[in-house]
RNA sequence: GGUGCGAUACCCAAGUGGCCUAAGGGGGCGGUCUGCAAAACCGCUUUUCAUCGGUUCGAAUCCGAUUCGCACCUCCA
């Protein structure tokens, strides 16, 4: 298996730290507000990494948090909570803001047919973990209380911005947002706010430190590393979060263990909207259930993310949907015809099983997508497999790709419409072999309008409902 | 101002020194089948990889310049 590993910007053999075992951690949502398509990306990205290491023989632990004490917005350390700003303006509490927006979340997991992880767990749970992290630090001597919060000192240790391959002396700290006074190094960052100029914060906890709540970074380091361990393999994210809260989630975890923390570091690119990127913050975005109203299937999204490699932007667009939706049904149909063509369920052949090895060798060089849903269609389209063979080697590559093509239904079973539908539909077939086409065609316009296509098939005509 | 990344045929998008006269999908066109359609199947849409120059026996792939686009240095996947 091998991977890119942002921190030496190249492609590695990955090497577990256990045998057999790989430890994984997810920037999760912060649920003040829905998921856009962009966000979804990454999810689905790292959904595509976790089942090809499974495929590769590894057992994953997959974990993943969800920020609900909110990342703070605006200038600088000293921002509004996204949350509180979210709760003002829809009038619930923010805990209902959190609980609302993480069932939606877990709603379009779902739909996208991303494995849930085997550990999800809540920033607002682990308080407690991110106090002690903090105390920790303090002993070493890596922070200092300024203006009422807690900082964390980049200048106590070696390489900050080692991930990002920051060069520190060149960065216009303040070119964009004002200094916070109170840091020492205009890169410092906020482990603990006791002091917001914003009050009225519906979440504080208790600490040594007085009445507040985390910085933006600790959550992760925190519950990484109380599920992970110390040390463990990889760590994912989007690649925005590489210069600020991944470097800040380093700085902080090897400054409290004084050892290496993560081993590879994987990064998915952004989704573009138009020429700009997706953001929450610009107000406008797409959902997935604004597609799904559209009557997209989530999983036409999902093959619209395999089209691309994970680590280069991909352009979103209408017209970019509809031709994966087009391929995705297609295939979809393909594996109804397949299933009930297959007679057998036996081990696929040698020239199915050299599909398989090639699907399995494209996803297992740095995740080729791409690469390998062409060889999925190659195989698709090999007219000297039996449709046994093809069956079977495509559900061993749907086991990574996950479009639920087992669900196809099987021309064999399939009853779509209802009685009156179908008795229209042997009516049909009764004034064809009368040859009253006149009258066959108004059946056929009249299907059209319930909803259904009339497909003439070689075992007889069946219906198929229109998208 | 600094730092990364990208530009591939009608569209999306792989490929990163010879197996590339560029994978796969979509769209369009033509054909087979059909009473006609739809679906399915077959063929075409492809000597071409932003531009210019260089390295090399050989470049879409390496180097340099130019143009255009994107991202990050503020929260953001």
């Amino acid at each position: 298996m091998k991977l890119y590993n942002t921190m030496t910007r190249r492609i590695e053999e990955f090497v577990p730290i256990v045998p057999a075992h790989v430890s994984m951690y997810c920037c999760g949502p912060t649920v003040y507000n829905y998921a856009h398509i962009g966000n979804l990306r990454t999810y689905i990205f790292e959904d595509i990494l976790k089942r090809t290491l499974e495929r590769a023989g590894y057992t994953v632990r997959h974990v993943m948090n969800i920020t609900d004490v909110g990342h703070l917005t605006g200038d600088g350390d000293d921002g509004e909570d996204k949350m509180e700003k979210s709760a003002r303006e829809t009038g619930k509490s923010v805990w209902d803001i959190a609980a609302f927006y993480t069932k939606a979340f877990f709603r379009d997991e779902e739909a996208l047919n991303i494995i849930r992880p085997d550990v999800v767990c809540k920033a607002t749970d682990h308080i407690q973990d991110m106090i002690a992290l903090i105390k920790r630090l303090e002993d070493g001597g890596h922070t200092y209380t300024s203006g009422g919060n807690v900082y964390f000192s980049i200048d106590s240790i070696p390489d900050y911005g080692k991930l990002a391959r920051l060069n520190l002396s060149d960065l216009k700290s303040g070119a964009r947002i004002e200094v916070d006074s109170n840091k020492k190094n205009p890169k410092d960052f906020v482990l603990w706010f006791t002091n917001s100029k914003f009050q009225g914060q519906a979440m504080t906890w208790d600490s040594p430190w007085g009445v507040g709540y985390p910085g933006w970074h600790i959550e992760c380091s925190a519950m990484s590393m109380k599920y992970l361990g110390e040390h463990f393999d990889i760590h994912c994210g989007g690649i925005d979060a590489i210069p600020v809260h991944h470097t800040n989630e380093i700085a902080q975890s090897e400054a409290a263990t004084g050892k290496t923390w993560v081993n590879y570091w994987c990064h998915g690119e952004f989704l573009l909207m138009g020429n700009a990127k997706m953001s929450k913050s610009s107000g406008s975005f797409v959902t997935l259930p604004v597609l799904e109203e559209a009557g997209y299937n989530a999983l036409d999204y999902r093959y619209f993310c395999l089209t691309g490699h994970y680590r280069s932007q991909l352009r979103f667009s209408y017209e970019a949907l509809d031709a994966a939706r087009s391929a995705r049904q297609s295939l979809m149909e393909k594996i109804s015809a397949l299933k009930s063509e297959a007679t057998e369920s036996k081990d696929p052949g040698e020239g199915a099983k050299a599909y398989m090895t090639a699907f399995d060798e494209a996803m297992e060089n740095d995740l080729g997508a791409p690469q390998a849903l062409s060889v999925l269609w190659k195989m698709i389209k090999d007219s000297t497999l039996s449709s046994s063979d093809k069956l079977a080697a495509a559900y061993h590559m749907d086991a990574i790709l996950g479009l639920r093509l087992s669900e196809a239904e099987s021309r064999k079973e399939e009853t779509v419409g209802s009685a009156d539908d179908l008795r229209l539909l042997a009516e049909r077939t009764a004034a064809k072999k009368a040859k009253d086409f006149k009258r066959a065609d108004e059946i056929r316009d009249e299907l059209k309008k319930r909803g259904y296509n009339v497909k003439d098939t070689p075992s007889g005509a069946i219906l198929e409902r229109i998208v």
